[in-house]
DNA sequence: CTAAAACCTCAACATTGGTTGAGGTAAAGT
DNA sequence: ACTTTACCTCAACCAATGTTGAGGTTTTAG
């Protein structure tokens, strides 16, 4: 090869994923980054790197936890970049669980609109207060109990 | 009134919303539940504290903080019921958040099928990429190296 | 060559959203 | 009555996700 896979400083991939240096650290001791080390001992990071960084940073806008994307990280390889059947593996992964994610909002959503019309005078109707309240079966109350909750 | 608005213990409280008591102690220490007291110094709720409870988990399922919580709190009667007015304006102001949620992560799940279909060899146009790294206008760099990313 | 900027490690701190436990009081079942 | 269960306060702790700072080294720009 003609070129080095590691040449990135630290500041540099920093600056370009708009994270601090800090966090670059803290995600290398996390086991979610890698770098190798110059002559004097500074990290250099492999190009692919910012795109682990830019998945790490979109996966957590979908609730993914660090220790989660780690995971999916480990198996992929840890300087070059990941071939077609390892990345569409992963992206199609995250895929299902962001479609998971958005019908969950949506059935949230939907409850909202039931309560937009009831207006939530009645805990008979109320789809929030349907939804934990499992132990309401205490017979039915004080019918004027219903309509002030 | 015939019945007192507050007389549900912490433990009931807690049981019919599928939360600890100590969760529930937290939020009113938060400012996000209120009880008045017994002649024994322990916590009576109004009935109206589950559906707060369970408004304050449907919320944090849509990525909201517990101060953003309270602040849309604060503008509803502590005790009583919100009135049909007050609840509309807080469930449709949530709804359109929960829409932006939505919508954000739609284009997330664009992007990724954007990237399954790339297999991002290319760093061009893989929209992950271009997402953070807006400085990678150094240049178009060696051929090679975009095609490793 | 020198000064500034960037980097290093390690430890402490910050924030959010709670949980756990000690030491004691109140209420409820039998 | 007595015992068990529920409750009280307060403080400490937990885990995730970083940030800040001290004290020292390396790289880079002029």
């Amino acid at each position: 090869m003609f070129f080095t896979m590691t040449h990135l400083s630290v500041g540099k991939v920093a600056q370009r994923c708009g994270v601090n240096v800090s966090t670059l650290h803290f995600y290398e001791k996390k086991g979610l980054i890698f770098s190798s080390r110059n002559a004097g001992n500074q990290r250099r990071y492999a190009s692919s790197t910012i795109r682990r960084v830019s998945l790490i940073k979109a996966a957590q806008q979908l609730g993914i936890s660090l220790e989660e994307i780690r995971q999916v990280f480990d198996q992929l390889p840890k300087f070059a970049a990941p071939s077609q059947h390892q990345w569409q593996l992963m992206a199609s992964n995250w895929q299902r669980q962001l479609e998971v994610r958005i019908s969950q909002l949506q059935t949230l959503k939907t409850s909202l609109t039931g309560c937009i019309g009831c207006g939530c005078l009645s805990m008979q109707s109320c789809p929030l207060y349907n939804a934990k309240d499992k132990l309401a079966a205490e017979g039915p109350g004080p019918v004027l109990l219903q309509r002030k909750y």
